[in-house]
Formats: structure tokens, C-alpha cells, sequence
DNA sequence: CGCGGCGTTGAACACGGTCAATTCTTGTGG
DNA sequence: CCACAAGAATTGACCGTGTTCAACGCCGCG
């Protein structure tokens, strides 16, 4: 490894969330890879609304998410678009060894984003069992996270799938950390609008449901973008499912 | 190998639905773990409404289905359940690397299963980059297929998630065949209930969005178990996403 | 023959989607 | 700094869809 690449990537891992996660898995190959892996690597900003991989078309990049949001968006015939999934810090994108993409990733907010081309990325997995296990470890996370969708996508009221995902971005945002018996501040970067898509609902019926919660004493409403969880155990009876509670230690 | 071993694997995938993926998976492993595979693999059946992996545990084994339908199946505090996906035959699972899971899969009918236990298959994928990539490219599809639910659950109308199920169920049941034209036959082996909780609605709006589609032509109910998609391109269109259309070569 | 599981049908009601109007926020230019 | 415009969020009223509860028909099985 160069001197000149070290410095693009701690300079592009300063301050970030996705950080911490760069550096263990990094950490994790041997020593003569690493820097392979990072040559191949470019540092890129984008706008909101910037489509990163087109729906449909073989996607020649693999990318990071340092700092923004991403989502992964399918847009219906109906002019309807659904959002299938969210993409934060330390998360990666693209389908390495895996085909088209039936949908588009696309910036929510301004993101940072390392990107390298597919090929030398799966020739590296290729070449690599270590650097294969911690892609496979990724996508076992990314599996877990799909069906955790499905779960909360299948209970039928709308206050409960938002309860869920208030839960899902407690726990995103504790990381782990010991029991939080304070307020949980959540600083969400979605606009109702695409809250809606993702939990396959509207902006009013969402706005009714926070409203609600917030009646309910579980959560304190600042701004549409500010909120206090008041009470994690309400809050996770509201979600109806038994999600998530074993990650916090209550 | 011995003789022993292949009597065991080749009877156990005579006639199965299973057989050809098992045949692949297999001749894609470099021949002295070919033997080392086949060795810890025991052959099963269970019966149907029995539970092969529990929720909450960490899943002490590996399963290949043969034959038959499991399900993940979720319990939500207030009674109901919530079907996350299904495991057809050809379909592994358990939790390699993975942890305790989640749900917990159980037979919705009668199974023939293949199980080892987790750490030797374990052991298996870390010695064997071959065998890991076969691994890799499987949890790729689970996620292909997890996302895919989720944009069924997203879509709105209960007949649409109904389409989009029997649009699943065919692209299941042609596999790779060229452009079907003609009515394809379905032989759906679940209980409505069983449907119901799986596109998270209720049995009796499930039989209305199927009397519907039977008004609308596209489709004919023999018995509630056995139905005759009539017009592939409308039930597209009733599904309302744009799902899998590439799949069939129409 | 009668019982029990399963699927369907019908009616009443609740939930959520839709449309329209209002408020709040943000960003822009005077 | 204020006025104004555009976008976003909320609120309210209405209506369609889906859930719920109850009753009925259909088999398969004891």
C-alpha cells in the first residue's frame, strides 16, 4: 500500500460513521490485499436525487456508503414508486456475482460514497476466501434485514409498521450501547414522503400515526425530522411484533 | 467417497425435484470434498406441522429440502402469525455464521429433508473456497427473493399481492421453459390460511381477490388447491408491479 | 350419520387512501 | 430584515377496501 492511498482513505473515513466498520474489515484481510483493496477504490459525492445504479441494467460498480442515505427504489407501472430498502454508513451496494438489478439506487439526501468497478472487486472475492467471508457475512446481514421488511411490512396497521421502524432506528442508532432508559433522539433524514413509500402507506395516514404516538406519550414529536422516543417498551408494544426487543437489554 | 455414501445421496435424490440443483451444487466441489460433504448429510422426513428449527435458538443444523414446503413463520404477541417466506424444494436452510434466527421454520406438509449439523458444514465452507462461493450465490438469491416479497407486501390491493403470488408460483413452475402459452397448471399446496398469513390479509379476502381474478378471466379454480393460470400477461397486469416480466419470455 | 376442519359468502364497521384546503418551513429576492 | 413563493407537513371530509364476525356449504373421516 502507497502512502498516497492510505491518505484517500483515511481522509475519506475522517469523521465518518462508517469508519469504524472500514477499518475491521480492512483489518480483516491479510496484509498484501489491503492494499489492493484500496487501490481500486474512488471517493465520490452526490447530489440528492442521484441515481447511483440504474434499475435493469448490469451494474459495472460496487459502492459504500460513508455518510448520507441511499435507497433502493422501484418505480411501479402505476407512476407509483416503492421503496425497498434503506442504504446508511457502512453499507454496501451493488451486485457483485449477482445480475441485474431489478431496482435503482438512488441519493435521498447528499451522500459519500466510495465506489470501484465490479470486476477487479470479484476477482479480489475471487482470489480472497478472507475478503469472500466478510462479503458473505454482509449479505447474511443484508438477508436478515430484508426479511426483518417483510415482517414488519406484513402487519396489517399502518402505527404499527411505524413503530417498527422508529424501533429499527433506536436500535440503529444504540449500536449496542447498554440500556437506554433516557429519551432516544432520532434525527431522521426522510421526508414523510418517502417514509410512506417505504412502509407502503401515505403521508397523511403516516402523519395520523405519529400523531397518535406522540398522544400515546411514546414519542415526542420536535419537528417532522426531530424526535424523542419517551418509552422503548411502549414503543415496542406498539409494533405489535416481537422484533428487535433482544437487542436492547431492557 | 464410498459406495456407501453415494447409495445414500443418489437414493435420497431419485425422483426429487431437488435433484438437478444437488447435482450441480456437488460437481461444482473439488472431488475429495465431494465425499466429505455427502458424509454428513442424514436423510429425514417430518411430518407436516413439525418444527425443524426454533425461534430464538441458535439452529445446531443445516437443511436441504427434497420435497415437500416449509415455512418461516414469525408469532406475534397477540396470537396471529405472519409467514415470512417459504423453502421449496432444492431451498437450504439453517443459520451458517449467522447467529440465532429469528422465526422459526416448521412443515407445512409432509417433508423430506437432507440436515448436517452446523459446524462441520461450517468447517466445510471455510476450507472450501468453492464451496463458500455455492454458499455465497444461494443467500444472493434468498436476498433477491426476500427483496421481492417486500415489494409484494409494499403494493397496496389484496388482489395485487394475490398476482403476484401465483405470478411467483409460475415463474416456480415453468423454470427456465420456453414462453408458455398455453394454461399453466397450478398445484398450490397451501392451506388459505397459510396464504393469508404469507401476504398478511385474511382468508376470506384472499377467496374474494381469487373469485375475482376468476371473473376477470385470468385465471380458472378447479379446487382451492389446483387453479389454471389462463392469461399470463393480465395476471402481470393484475399484479400491477413490474416484477418478473423478464422471466418469462413473452 | 354426524362431527370438525376448511373454504366461501354476507353484512357491518373500522381503517386507510384520496382529494382539497390550511399551516408551517424554507429559500429567494427585494 | 421582511415579503413572498414553493415545498412539505398537517388537518379534515369522504369514500373505497379490507377486516371482522357470523352463518352456511362442502368434504373427509370416525
Amino acid at each position: 500500500m502507497t502512502e498516497h492511498q492510505r491518505q484517500v482513505i483515511s481522509s475519506a473515513l475522517e469523521g465518518r460513521a462508517a469508519n469504524g466498520k472500514m477499518q475491521r474489515l480492512l483489518d480483516a484481510l491479510p496484509d498484501d490485499l489491503q492494499g489492493e483493496m484500496l487501490g481500486i477504490w474512488e471517493r465520490a459525492t452526490v447530489p440528492a436525487g442521484h441515481i447511483l445504479i440504474e434499475e435493469n441494467t448490469e451494474a459495472e460498480n460496487i459502492g459504500f456508503v460513508l455518510d448520507g442515505l441511499l435507497a433502493m427504489i422501484k418505480d411501479l407501472p402505476d407512476g407509483r414508486r416503492h421503496i425497498i430498502g434503506l442504504l446508511t454508513p457502512a453499507d454496501l451496494f451493488g451486485r457483485a456475482f449477482n445480475g441485474k438489478s431489478g431496482y435503482r439506487i438512488e441519493a435521498l439526501t447528499e451522500t459519500e460514497v466510495l465506489t470501484c468497478p465490479r470486476e477487479p472487486f470479484e476477482a479480489l472475492l475471487v482470489r480472497s476466501p478472507e475478503a469472500e467471508r466478510l462479503f458473505l457475512l454482509n449479505v447474511l446481514d443484508e438477508l436478515d434485514a430484508a426479511r426483518e421488511w417483510v415482517m414488519v411490512l406484513g402487519s396489517g396497521k399502518v402505527v404499527q409498521r411505524v413503530a417498527s421502524l422508529l424501533l429499527i432506528l433506536c436500535r440503529h442508532k444504540v449500536q449496542g450501547a447498554i440500556a437506554p432508559r433516557a429519551p432516544i433522539n432520532l434525527n431522521i433524514k426522510l421526508k414523510r414522503v418517502d417514509i410512506a413509500h417505504l412502509l407502503g402507506t401515505s403521508p397523511e395516514s403516516l402523519s395520523r400515526s405519529f400523531k397518535q404516538l406522540e398522544r400515546d406519550g411514546i414519542i415526542a414529536i420536535n419537528t417532522p425530522y426531530d424526535m424523542d422516543v419517551l418509552d422503548l417498551g411502549e414503543l415496542t408494544e406498539a409494533a405489535g411484533n416481537a422484533l428487535l426487543i433482544e437487542d436492547f437489554d431492557l
